[in-house]
DNA sequence: GTGAAAGCGCTAACAA
DNA sequence: TTGTTAGCGCTTTCAC
């Protein structure tokens, strides 16, 4: 409990003998202008006094904080739990590490002000910030229209169609499209003709990529896409995934094969299935998207489409970083690969 | 992209016809000296303005920053992304929020320097921290000085024996051996004699708590703890499993139920043994903990002890909070239940 | 109820 | 190479 106050630069200059400036040359990497013996004595003093700066102050003095924010909007309480924005966040966490910048998490949910996601730049909180945006479009676009009017750089994870209203944006997302045609098609080639889809009721942007993904390829082989086989319901828990499987497993005529909008949908699914008594996959081919460390260990396997969370999030923040630190860099946005990784289920 | 910096106190005491200190009153809720006028122009300029306040001069000048820290230790690069660590921080982020407070989080490899965790604390990046602690129990006790020794409360979170090394910690854990003992006597009670122990190689108090539990159940019934059976390889991914049950199938006399040190072992530990023929839980009864979402619709269903980790991070995060509003408060440690819950794998 | 004034600890321009 | 100086935007006594 160290009740004396913090040793402060002023301090470390009085011990050392020099001067404030020399110790804030000093404490900003500033070597090459000092003498070495300089150096030295600021060097011991700084140890024994165990001086550390006041961010408080040098963010004020410097208006940066070395902070990189990750504001998430979403509905669901635990939604920072989910294993894609724990992906994420670990991507953006180590990458600002190794920069030495620190991660500020604000999540909001999409009820309240659009202030609240905000806040953290509002208050000059963070340097830069990644965007993981859920909800209605027309939500997304408004949150998207501040961040661009806002003086800091940002990255919107998994977002399309960004340019137009959020010009200034990073956009760093993975190839949705791409990985469902893979999907879908290895469904098909597989026979399937009644493939179902079902995913969770909040709109999300990764979400609508897939799924459009999936309605093209059908459309692409004439077969037709069947509104009652595409389920909307619930949350991303793999819980929610039970009564759309089985309502679809009740039709009339039923899906062969049922597309889950994530990994953990497609746990759940599989579950309610066997558990009315069809088997995976010959009854019902189910498949994923994600592919979480989990998917290769269910029985059976999950065929699923992954998605290279981790690098996403670690790629948005240096790219930020990167702007951070060179202000000249022009905003590069990409696209990373999704591969289709076949196994049991599909 | 807003050019102009942005409004201060003074731009909107100058427009509201009051002085700093009136409109820094306002700023801080302490309405009732002021009359309804004042109120109401400092209202209006600030409105007109969109003054917000700059947090970094307010935590330089209060010596305060509204931010509660998560310092995490571990070694894997993904730890963030661990269902446990995610439902942690989902739990504090919740209650900081509602408090107005803002999250830090910072994770830290086993093997770099102690001060890297402290980080936020040493720079005065945080007024309170929650902390994760895994690795040798040296280690952990060497950072828990650290904590105590800083000026800033902290809580633990899963830590048993912190009292002696750490006075000042506000413990939270979850009633680890309970649900221990509970589990064990289940696997007991349903006849089974050799059960082995699976978990990750890297130590961690939970891990600590959970083995002794298994074991003192054991003796306690006159069941001899064979080393054989008891294996703590890899890390904490399904995936680690595999291996260990393959040893512990191999074994000429094997256990006929196997504890695992999560719920995710326990899903890569079922896979292991249908792979090689052994079906669960009639030759093979697996028991995980935790339980995740995922537990309850994996097939067959996992027998786990639910821990309330959320709970945990909110609560955490709560006594904290409730520390800072209010320095009298004396810290409080809790321990929260565990439960049982009997599915289909044991 | 409101205002004047004194810094919090640091950075960066400029001077020496 | 090093020192002097002037704040960054805010909180907080202490007068009035």
């Amino acid at each position: 409990m160290t009740k004396r106050r913090s040793p402060t630069m002023r301090d470390v200059a009085l011990m050392a003998g020099v001067s404030l400036s020399t110790v804030s040359n000093y404490a900003n990497g500033r070597w090459q202008r000092l003498s070495p013996e300089t150096r030295d004595s600021i060097d011991t003093a700084i140890e024994s006094l165990g001086y550390r700066v006041n961010s408080a102050a040098r963010s004020l003095r410097s208006t940066r904080t070395r902070t990189i924010g990750l504001l998430a909007l979403d509905d669901s309480l635990r939604f920072l739990a989910d294993p894609l924005t724990g992906l994420y966040l670990a991507g953006i966490g180590d990458a600002a590490r190794e920069s030495g910048y620190s991660v500020l998490v604000q999540a909001s949910r999409m009820k309240s002000r659009v202030d609240d996601l905000m806040t953290p730049i509002d208050e000059h909180r963070i340097d830069a910030a990644c965007v993981l945006l859920s909800g209605a479009r027309a939500g997304r676009r408004r949150i998207l229209q501040r961040l661009d009017a806002s003086s800091v750089p940002y990255a919107v994870l998994d977002e399309t169609d960004t340019l137009d209203v959020a010009p200034r944006a990073i956009s760093v997302r993975a190839d949705q499209a791409g990985g469902t045609t893979a999907l879908v098609e290895h469904l098909i080639s597989n026979g399937h003709r009644r493939i179902a889809f079902i995913a969770a009721r909040t709109p999300w942007a990764v979400l609508e990529q897939r799924f459009d993904g999936f309605k093209t390829v059908l459309r692409r082989h004439k077969i037709l896409v069947d509104p009652d086989l595409c389920l909307f319901e619930g949350d991303w828990t793999p819980t929610s995934a039970v009564p759309m499987v089985r309502k679809l497993l009740a039709l009339k005529s039923r899906p062969t094969a049922v597309v889950c909008g994530s990994d953990l949908l497609a746990i759940g699914a599989m579950r309610a299935a066997t558990d009315i008594g069809f088997s995976v996959p010959s009854d019902l081919a189910v498949a994923g998207f994600d592919d979480f460390d989990i998917s290769e260990q269910v029985s059976p396997s999950l065929t699923t489409v992954r998605v290279p969370a981790w690098e996403m999030g670690r790629t948005a923040a240096e790219l930020l970083i990167a702007r951070l630190e060179d202000a000249g860099k022009p905003s590069a946005s990409l696209c990373l690969n999704t591969t289709l990784v076949i196994r049991e289920s599909a």
